[in-house]
DNA sequence: GTCTATACCTTGATAGAC
DNA sequence: GTCTATCAAGGTATAGAC
C-alpha cells in the first residue's frame, strides 16, 4: 500500500492501470498497449517487469481480490448483531454501475480458462461466503434469525444477490434494481421481532 | 423457429453461431471471422446479410432475449401457487456453468456502450422482474407469503440471486454455490405454514 | 529500466469477380 | 448470394540500442 503522496513506480503504475482496465473492460477487452498508455510506460518497460499480459493480469487480480476481502472483513467483523453486520455489508457504498471488479471476471472466458487467473477470484468469493456463513450461524445461535436456515445457503444467497444486483443495474443503466434486490433480501432476512 | 429437420439458411446459421459465441465469449471476445467459421460462411456472405458486427450481434441478442422471455413466461404463467411457480422458475434446469446468455452481456463494455445492444437486455430482464412481481403480489393477496414484502423488491432479489448464482458457479467451476443460493432464497421465501 | 524498431497475427471491413 | 483479394489498424510479443 502506497501513501497518497508517494509517487508510484512503473511497476505499480502498470498494476494499477491494469486493475482499472480489467474492471472496465475485462481481460479479453484489455490490451497491453492500452495498459501501457494508461500507465505512461513504454512497451519494453512493461515486458521488463512482467512476463506478459497474463502475468500482469494476475498481479492486478490478486490485489483487487485482496482489497475486496479486506473490505468485507472490516464490515462483517465489526460491531453489532449478525443482522446488523449483514445489513452493513449489503448497504456498504459501492460504485454499482461499474459492477464488481472481482465478480465481473467470472464472465471472462480467458480468466475462466486459466486456472491461475481464476484462483484468486474463487478464493476471495469462497472466503466471503464462509465469513457470511459464520455471521449467519451467530445469528441463529443468538435466536436472532429464524431457525430452519442453512448458514452456507444464506451466505450464498447474500453474495449472489449482490453479484446479480450489479447485473440488473448495468442492464438498466441505473442502480435502482440493485437497491431493490438488496432491500428485498433484507426484508426476507429481517428478524421477525422487528417486523410489523 | 425452424423445425429440427429443416436446414438453416446462411443468415440463420450466422445468427445461431453468433448467439453461441456471444454466450461463450461475449461481444468483445467475438470476432466476425470466428462467427463466419462457426457458421461455415465466407466473409462477403456475412457482410451481405448484415451491416457489420453490431448489426449481427443485435439480431442474435434479440433472439436470445426473446427465448429467455418465453421460457420464463412458460414457468411463471403455469399452474400452482405463487410459491410453487417461483420455485419452479428457480429450479428450472439451466446450464449453470455457461452463465446466463442475457445477463453476461451486461459485463460487456461494448454492449453497455451501445444503446441498441443493451435495449433487448434491459427489456427482457425488466419484463421478467415485472412478471415475478405480479406472482409475488398474487402470493401476498392469497396470504401465502408473509406480508410486509414489496413485490418489486422481492422480484429483483429473485432475479439477482439467479444472476449472481451464475457468478459464484463460474468462480468455483461448480454449480454447487448456484444451487446453494437458490435453496437459501427458497428457504427465506417459504410460506411460514410449511415450515417446522 | 526504458526506449525504439520490428515482426507476425487478428480485427473489422471493403472491392470487385463470379 | 457467395467467393477471394485487399486493406489499415490494433494485438501481443521480441530484439537490441541506450
Amino acid at each position: 500500500m502506497y501513501s497518497a503522496g508517494m509517487s508510484m513506480s512503473t511497476s505499480e503504475r502498470l498494476i494499477e492501470a491494469t486493475r482499472e482496465l480489467l474492471w472496465e473492460r475485462g481481460y479479453v477487452g484489455t490490451s497491453p498497449k492500452a495498459v501501457q498508455q494508461a500507465a505512461g510506460a513504454g512497451q519494453g518497460s512493461m515486458y521488463h517487469h512482467f512476463a506478459g499480459k497474463p502475468d500482469l493480469a494476475l498481479a492486478a487480480i490478486r490485489r483487487t481480490a485482496e482489497e475486496m476481502g479486506a473490505a468485507a472483513e472490516a464490515l462483517l467483523g465489526g460491531e453489532g448483531s449478525a443482522y446488523d453486520r449483514i445489513e452493513a455489508y449489503l448497504l456498504h457504498e459501492r460504485d454499482v454501475l461499474r459492477g464488481c471488479p472481482v465478480g465481473r471476471l467470472t464472465m471472462d472466458p480467458e480468466v475462466i480458462a486459466r486456472p491461475e487467473l481464476r484462483a484468486p477470484v474463487e478464493e476471495v468469493l469462497g472466503r466471503l461466503r464462509a465469513r457470511l456463513a459464520a455471521v449467519v450461524q451467530e445469528g441463529l445461535d443468538e435466536g436472532e434469525l429464524n431457525c430452519p436456515l442453512d448458514p452456507a445457503e444464506i451466505a450464498a444467497t447474500v453474495v449472489a444477490t449482490l453479484q446479480g444486483g450489479y447485473v440488473l443495474a448495468r442492464a438498466t443503466d441505473s442502480r435502482a434494481p440493485f437497491d431493490s434486490a438488496v432491500r428485498g433480501l433484507l426484508a426476507l432476512l429481517a428478524p421477525r421481532a422487528a417486523q410489523g
